[in-house]
DNA sequence: GCATTAATGATAA
DNA sequence: TTATCATTAATGC
């Protein structure tokens, strides 16, 4: 292999006519349904083609906590497909939403005909933990600053352009503070202090980052 | 008007 | 210092 094909393997989304090929169908989810749940079996590979889709469970409180936050193209439920255990989370609908979704056995077999999105497939998990450690890493701090700063350049690994402060963080305070363990208001109060500090930006109550 | 989101203050742990 | 609770303001439907 040459080295410049190496930069080919990327995490992009499947191609969804070759998903269809291969029997997916196309579903579409309100606001708040719930597409799978936490103790169900993997049955489906699951990618967003328009719409917003959170990763969640709760605490014996009922306290959310969100894992993720998943947009237009990206793939969810992937990495329980490969082992036989129930979905530790739940996974729901936070705006109207388009998926495409393909059965386990039908997915394994495009896998097999197809090595190339295999090869795909393992890119976009390695991505995926790699920000999970990094998320975790951040978790573990107390210092809210750090869980915030943490999630923001999180978020913004998916955004291409760097320019500093214009990354819109597309979340209520609420959603982050159920993504970092947080209070809202000390989201709120904690943002304030980044702001101050010149860490982010906020306008129109709108976060830049 | 009602629901959601953001902001702020007081107080407890 | 953050969490919790209460209250209020702003926004959008």
């Amino acid at each position: 292999m040459k080295a410049s094909d190496m930069k080919t393997i990327s995490c992009t989304k499947l191609d969804e006519d070759l998903l269809k090929s291969f029997g997916a169908e196309i579903k579409t989810y309100r606001e708040g349904e719930k597409i799978f749940n936490q103790g169900d079996i993997p049955i489906y590979y699951f990618q967003i083609i328009e719409g917003k889709v959170k990763e969640n469970n709760h605490d014996t409180q009922g306290r959310e906590f969100i894992h993720n936050i998943l947009g237009n193209g990206q793939s969810f439920g992937d990495s329980m497909l490969f082992i036989d255990k129930r979905y530790p989370i739940s996974a729901e609908a936070i705006t109207e939403c388009t998926v495409i979704r393909l059965s386990k056995p039908n997915f394994l077999n495009l896998l097999e005909k197809h090595p190339e999105t295999s090869v795909q497939i393992n890119s976009c998990m390695s991505q995926r933990m790699h920000y999970q450690f990094i998320m975790l890493q951040n978790l573990a701090s107390n210092d809210p600053i750090i869980r915030l700063t943490g999630l923001l350049e999180y978020l913004k690994s998916f955004h291409t352009d760097d320019i500093p402060q214009s990354f819109p963080v597309e979340l209520t305070r609420q959603q982050i503070a159920n993504l970092t363990g947080l209070r809202v208001e000390t989201v709120i109060r904690t943002i304030k202090k980044m702001e101050k500090e010149n860490t982010l930006k906020i306008d129109n109550r709108k976060i830049f980052f």
